[in-house]
DNA sequence: TGCTACATGAAAACCACTATCATGGGCGCA
DNA sequence: TGCGCCCATGATAGTGGTTTTCATGTAGCA
């Protein structure tokens, strides 16, 4: 079965502040945010449990730009791309079937197996283009 | 113009090892293949002339699953995505042009400008399956 | 309540990458 | 061909994100 993973005032803090952003933030915004707030926690901390808050599928993570992880806790427990603003973070879900077919068909005909994919549209949302 | 670039052995020997690699290799990975080949480079060389490559379209760029920067040559200048290898690197460019039209129906539905998206497939290629 | 194993977190290590700066060598020009 | 300017090089140090280490704290069970 999945290892038990022990309740700690942490872990909740760092699980309730995902819960209310709505946009992609790096382990490092989210350790700045969480101590502005009070929260006695440590940037190891963080680190941690978002790695197994990724593990379990609760959170999403995908590469800045600058090659930096950004976590996000999604709406969709289901396999869903993102459109994401490079300015702000701020994340739509999106899914995409055509996409995945095609993903499938190119990989079998290649030959190639095991296959995982990464589709993900950077733009810079309504808000910020009229900033 | 595009600025002049100086014609210098070391530059010579990346883009020569590139255009003999049919795999994705970070710039650590060719830095260390030119040393055992005798080439006198540093890696802060390798590092500056792939950006250099990576800046003019000459070789595409994109991100392993541990976050480093891996370069390639590819064959078409144009606009186009990969089936990669994450074993051995090797890669298939594709091009999937209703993917591109997806993207940009999705931006703007959601109201984003600027859009720019990533689009690789992962998996394990025929010869590192049967092995 | 007491024990024990897992979680925490400060500090240090690690790793990819970039900036610095003194030296070397392309390339334009005479 | 030789001169000289200026960009390219590369050793070293720095940066920034992430992981490891290890002593201490604490959740959760008996």
């Amino acid at each position: 079965m999945t290892k038990a993973v022990r309740a700690t005032k942490q872990r909740a803090a760092v699980s309730e502040l995902l819960d209310r952003l709505p946009d992609f933030r790096s382990a490092q915004e989210i350790h700045e945010e969480l101590r502005r707030r009070g929260e006695g926690i440590g940037l190891t901390t963080v680190y941690r449990t978002l790695q197994n808050l990724a593990d379990g599928g609760e959170v999403d993570v995908l590469r800045s730009a600058g090659g930096e992880a950004v976590y996000r806790r999604c709406e969709s427990a289901e396999h869903h791309h993102h459109l994401v603003c490079r300015r702000c973070g701020a994340a739509e879900e999106i899914d995409a079937p055509a996409v995945e077919q095609w993903a499938g068909e190119m990989a079998e005909r290649h030959g190639f197996t095991e296959i995982t994919h990464t589709v993900e549209i950077f733009g810079v949302c309504r808000a910020c283009t009229a900033a």
